[in-house]
DNA sequence: TAATTTGGTGCAATCGATTACAAAAAGTTA
DNA sequence: TAACTTTTTGTAATCGATTGCACCAAATTA
């Protein structure tokens, strides 16, 4: 009626002068209840447009149905199909996500869980940021004894589930895709090496070298971070030198589009005397005048298993402590273009092309 | 120190024998209470590791701050970069930002309403699926009393604020560039005219048309969704008559880039033959090898205002009860090579070139 | 010294829903 | 019909923090 006051259980009981306990049992479906009162309390309720608080049964069951993720961006499509996958997974389960961004701040972060740890979420995920080291703020998400879910980018922290790919294989990959298509002198642009992800598909990188017998070469690993004015830089750099590179793999497409763009201008031809390769198939690698390689990490996938893992660890609780499960999916490589000498691959490979 | 149990105000009032009244407003740094008492709680707080509640103040207060966030993909960039905008502006308000995606279906816009408000967010921001016609399920949210706020996409209610950009501007502007390029035959690729958005769009193109003189045809006027197989196909249809155009406008940056590669692939010179000009300055069309020229809805100012019209309706609310506020943001025209048939712009227009 | 102000705390109700336990109502059996 | 089950419903405590009101003690004033 009134707009402003919001029905209760006890409205409903004083219409139907019941107690608010039957009331509450009767819109459970507590068996104990007689249909006759069930219906009737059903009926009232929808006639008063009664909604549960939720918060009411959060306070009383110490669950608040909502879980928080937190990412470095949430406009990066990488993370923000993680978070579809997880959204997915848990909405049927009635579960609300909150996202929260860190923008790549362990100050952020850090912020983040406290905010989450005190609205009393059921469960965390997260990726942690770059700039993260020490890792007494994301301990207190345990000492709190909040379960907690590592995607992608992970800390070795016991007792931490975690959803990650194999990078190592990625880099592995990728690296060997550019040997089979008669590279041997291939470049790197390895990200920054604090992050486990990227010291795996740097040591990926080394592996196919060394399993194709070709020497290493330190001026062609170059440190860049992920943003497309990085990987025209190093191109820049690797063509003002003698010795230049026959093949780029870079740990990120930013920093891949960069070098190719500035490959252009230098009018190198691709992928006949350069072929490039990224990491992450983000969307517009596909949609470039020339299609770019890349290594899909299928983010929806690892975040629905992220929350799968998460349901598991809940409903083990009581149970076994400290479960603690390192899922580790295979990436997959996705040959366009950019790498593609081969007039045409269809079916020749074991991988999809485009 | 037992991991399970959660420390209260009681387990502070109990050991410092004092009653938790006092020890709340110790931490509420009320006035009445003593230094002394205050420290000495303060103190005890930390040591036991004391964390608030806030499900039992939202319990007490009715405000749970947080927000929940409605689009339909958070998995593009005018969404994402929106929800940056609002959690930029709540975070230090202390608010947590729920997000829940639609795509783009009416009952998931429902069932994510009425998860909301039975969390009891203390507001929702969103944007409309393309499928939602009828607005019941967006009316329960004032029947509750809950702040709304419209951001780009709107329904016309009644004493809801909303944040928009001026589309029939965009549309128009768009369209003027082409024709000061020399168009005089300009195809436009309208969205579903369901949609006010588009439908404002498509009459700012007809205004400029005829401001310019030019006679509408409708034969140059396609229907098409916003991916980029129906810009491929728009452009295959045209061009497969006679009376091609001279230029095209689309409502999408993705239906735009779907026209750019099917151009390319029918070898027309862009922008000597065609100009075209895509609408929401997605990143992807500043990294195409011919970068697009594009209409920016700065979705990040959106987002900001959009928040900032939630904390001045919750702040006036004792006063006014239907507080309205219709924000209209102005489109940037934004010219890169796609559009662009002279070598150099730089400074002779009014506008940001890439 | 008595009366009054001021400062600091405590008591107890409240927010809305759940649930163990008690109690009443209805149904069965002898 | 008395005695006993079985159903169904009610009473009251609980989750944790806040806050109006009452109260006591110390400080001030007359």
């Amino acid at each position: 009626m009134a707009k402003n006051e919001k029905v209760t259980i006890y409205d409903i009981s004083k219409k139907l002068n019941i107690s608010a306990a039957t009331v509450s049992r009767a819109l459970n479906n507590n068996p104990k209840i007689s249909e006759k009162t069930r219906e009737l309390v059903m009926k009232t309720a929808q006639e008063l447009n009664y909604k549960q608080n939720r918060l009411a049964l959060a306070l009383k069951s110490g669950k608040t149905n909502s879980i928080g993720v937190i990412v470095p961006y949430i406009n990066r499509n990488f993370f923000s199909a993680v978070i579809d996958g997880i959204e997915k997974q848990l909405t049927p389960h009635g579960y609300n996500v909150i996202i929260c961004q860190s923008h790549e701040d362990a100050i952020n972060e850090a912020n983040h869980i406290t905010a989450l740890l005190n609205t009393q979420v059921d469960g965390i995920f997260m990726s942690v940021s770059k700039t993260t080291h020490d890792t007494v703020h994301i301990e207190k998400i345990l000492e709190n004894n909040t379960p907690l879910i590592f995607f992608d980018r992970k800390k070795d922290i016991p007792g931490v589930s975690s959803v990650t790919i194999d990078d190592f294989r990625g880099g592995y990959m990728a690296t060997e895709h550019l040997i089979q298509q008669g590279a041997n002198r291939v470049a790197h642009f390895c990200g920054d090496l604090n992050l486990e992800i990227y010291r795996n598909r740097h040591n990926g990188f080394l592996k196919a070298l060394e399993d194709y017998n070709i020497p290493i070469n330190k001026n062609l690993i170059i440190h860049t971070n992920s943003r497309i004015e990085a990987g025209a830089e190093a191109v820049a750099k690797l063509w003002a030198k003698k010795n230049r590179p026959d093949a780029i793999f870079s740990s990120s497409d930013y920093a891949a589009l960069g070098a190719i763009q500035e490959l252009r201008k230098l009018n190198v031809k691709i992928p006949e005397e350069v072929g490039v390769i990224g990491f992450s198939n983000e969307p517009f690698t596909k949609y470039m005048e020339l299609p770019m390689s890349s290594i899909d990490q299928t983010p929806v996938t690892m975040g629905e298993i992220a929350a799968q893992v998460f349901l598991e660890q809940i409903n083990n609780k009581q149970h076994v402590l400290s479960v603690e499960k390192r899922v580790v999916l295979a990436p997959e490589l996705v040959i366009r273009k950019s790498s593609n000498k081969a007039k045409s691959l269809k079916g020749t490979l074991p991988v999809s092309t485009e």
